[in-house]
DNA sequence: TTGCTTACTTACTACTAAGTAAGTATCTTT
DNA sequence: AAAGATACTTACTTAGTAGTAAGTAAGCAA
């Protein structure tokens, strides 16, 4: 019973993961839903308006979980991160972060801005969630939790990348390998 | 006294690396060359034949350097590979398979391959150069050389997309943190 | 000097992109 | 019932895109 609207962001979001912001068209998303190309520009005026809307509704989507997570163990938390990504890739998804920051210098300066917040957000978050993990002592990690937060971001973003080009286990072998790095002494 | 040809396929890297392969057009090379689009098509009559010698030269420069560095003790050899992403992200470049990657599914079939056979020769001598390295006791990990490797090679490569978006800082925190885990016991 | 090749340019085709102006059917409010 | 708002469609413009066909100027080869 989803809205127009709502289907046109969904399908938006699918194909910025699978083929590119540049590289998707009004007609990608108008076709498949039945409906004109006009209509998509009705909801959406111009290409970056959908792309903020995108990104806007990844933000809603991560601090929603988080926030569900909250109560959790570190280890935990971490581990849910990384099944989303891991659900990502079994869908041959990979991350709007990854998907954007290749198009970054082509994206209108207001989608530029409204990725930078995504990213912002979730390394804050998983810098936090580092440090009270080493805390905790349910975390195991050598130097700043924020470098150390950007090497898993990093990491998690890239295998997803990875594994479209050497093929899907790429994904399980880095995030495999992370998550005991992280969690064993 | 470069000739048209290597002009070309020397700004279409530079643009691939910047913007994406689906994000620029042959008026983007002809025009700063002083050529017309007519001329590309006379050296590369598809954009695939173009990427495809984009992909090939970045390969015959890898093989190339990792050549010319054999001799060198394995933590060495790797600096010389982290200090090759240094410049890339000093420039604003990020490398060629973070880029391609995204764009994966929109690429034709032999463009693919050619961009699977460079992830595939990279990961190969990383691999070995861990486990020389580990062997020599020169560098130090956990785990089977071939997911360190790509968990490496992952890093370099979102290091650069991530640099892009939250600054290039992002680079060397991840960078340093990453030569720290492998070198120091 | 004739003919062939290389490296282009000129001038186009066919198509696709984002975006818009104006019209229409269907609810909602007054 | 009338007026407006909502959610579109129809039909279009403008501005690109990759790619091509045909021509040309310069150099080399027999």
């Amino acid at each position: 019973m989803a809205g127009t609207k709502d289907k046109i962001v969904s399908m938006a979001d699918r194909l910025v993961r699978t083929k590119g912001f540049n590289a998707f068209s009004y007609k990608d998303i108008s076709a498949p839903l039945d409906i004109k190309n006009a209509a998509v520009h009705y909801h959406f005026p111009a290409k970056a308006d959908l792309g903020i809307e995108i990104v806007a509704h990844e933000i809603a989507l991560f601090t929603g979980n988080t926030g569900k997570w909250a109560h959790l163990p570190e280890d935990e938390q971490l581990s849910r991160l990384f099944d989303i990504f891991r659900r990502y890739n079994s869908e041959g998804n990979i991350c709007l972060m990854g998907s954007l920051a290749t198009d970054f210098e082509t994206l209108s300066p207001d989608m530029q801005a409204k990725v930078q917040e995504m990213g912002s957000i979730i390394l804050q978050w998983l810098t936090n969630c580092l440090e009270q993990g080493r805390k905790n002592k349910r975390l195991h990690f050598k130097g700043a939790a924020d470098a150390r937060a950007l090497i898993i971001i990093s990491n998690l973003q890239s295998s997803l990348l990875l594994s479209r080009v050497m093929g899907p286990s790429a994904f399980h072998r880095i995030a495999d390998q992370l998550l005991e790095d992280l969690c064993q002494k």
